[in-house]
DNA sequence: TTCACCCGTTCTGTATACATTGATCAACAA
DNA sequence: TTGTTGATCAATGTATACAGAACGGGTGAA
């Protein structure tokens, strides 16, 4: 077995899981590309139990997808199925933002008032790298705002699934800085703690974003 | 192999899931109790390899959950976890409702109203195995509505989730009855095809299930 | 040239065997 | 009696083998 794939005691169908998904999100295995289980358990030097195992749970995660022959591929989507996707994450992401409005706690209130400072920051210096991971640390923070736990975990999926299309739309600084601004609209209307304003702002958020997504794609 | 689970064509592994997800729906396998993978090769007159996937494949909807020793076991939560669950359900079944509103279509509307009829019918004879599939037929064509089939896909999941806990408070056959009633009141509200009085009918009547599912629970 | 069919190849689905881990229980010592 | 340790066993993790189905290429006929 591959020491880089071993380095943790993780059991090994975890380990190539851990691999498959860092490749996808670093864009090494790009969306349309076919695996085979033969190949793979070729790469990590193991069978292909635990090679289906990991695919499996990539399938299920919506991150694979299975193809319309054979075997599975790293999911592609149109951009209707594109547009359908972000409605849906549109819709969870609201009423994660209502739900946090009206359950903000000093804690959760400064939590995300450090995140966005972080953005800003990075923003500032044109950071893309910092930008990308303190923009996801602050929507995360949102999420735990709402104080359940499956609200969370359902908007973090969306996250996840959608990410290598979100990220095309900064690609330049102003991009960065635009979206710090916009976060700052966000947590005004959330710290609002007015359900309505809240909804009403992630709302107008959701929907720049999905425009801007839509337009890089 | 069993006939009952090769009935259609289906690979193995799916049938079995499929077979373990109606169990785990009607309550046969109640929250909480341990598959292991033998045994459940043996009940299906197969070998792990494809049990094995049917569980795994459980697991990440959230329908088994890994447990604290070894083996999988029917998730089972708390109050508060359930409520939690149901809040995360009732924002989904919602913002259903209002697209599915909005963009209904004949053929849609048809099809709620033929799911509808059976229910009532189910429900007349206290038949409580046909209401509880009509039940899901019901609200998967409003899932369907929406013509969103990644909104479908996630509430879908989410019924599956909670089937078991829904599932007992359909103990009498009054119960029934005033669950198809419910369906009346929520049907109205979609095809008045406004967006406010569809979401506002959905909230009422998941607020209601949900009332009556921790009252069971 | 083109279409259809057949055959070889390759991949997935399933079964089975082996390895390893974690749990249980008994025995012994404090 | 209680705590600890070791052995045993059962269940999971992994490997390998086999069967069946799908893709591709090539050959033949129209």
């Amino acid at each position: 077995m591959t020491e880089a794939v071993q380095a943790q005691k993780l059991p090994l169908a975890r380990a190539i899981e851990a691999e498959l998904v860092a490749d996808i999100s670093a864009g090494v295995l790009e969306p349309g590309h076919r695996l085979d289980e033969v190949t793979l358990a070729q790469r990590f030097g193991a069978s292909r139990t635990p090679v289906r195992e990991a695919l499996l749970r990539l399938a299920a995660q919506g991150i694979l997808v299975e193809g319309e022959r054979r075997g599975m591929r790293v999911a592609e989507y149109t951009r209707e199925q594109l547009s359908q996707i972000f409605e849906a994450m549109h819709e969870i992401e609201i009423a994660c933002a209502r739900i946090a409005a009206q359950r903000l706690t000093l804690l959760t209130r400064i939590e995300i008032e450090a995140a966005q400072q972080e953005c800003v920051r990075a923003a500032e210096q044109g950071d893309r790298a910092a930008f990308l991971h303190a923009n996801e640390v602050f929507h995360q923070t949102i999420y735990r705002a709402t104080g359940n736990p499956f609200m969370a975990e359902l908007a973090a999926d969306f996250r996840r699934r959608t990410g290598p299309f979100r990220a095309r739309k900064f690609a330049e600084k102003r991009d960065l800085i635009a979206a710090a601004k916009a976060h700052d609209r966000l947590m005004r209307d959330i710290f609002s703690k007015d359900s309505a304003t809240a909804s009403n702002g992630m709302m107008a958020y959701m929907t720049d974003s999905l425009s801007k997504a839509l337009a890089a794609n």
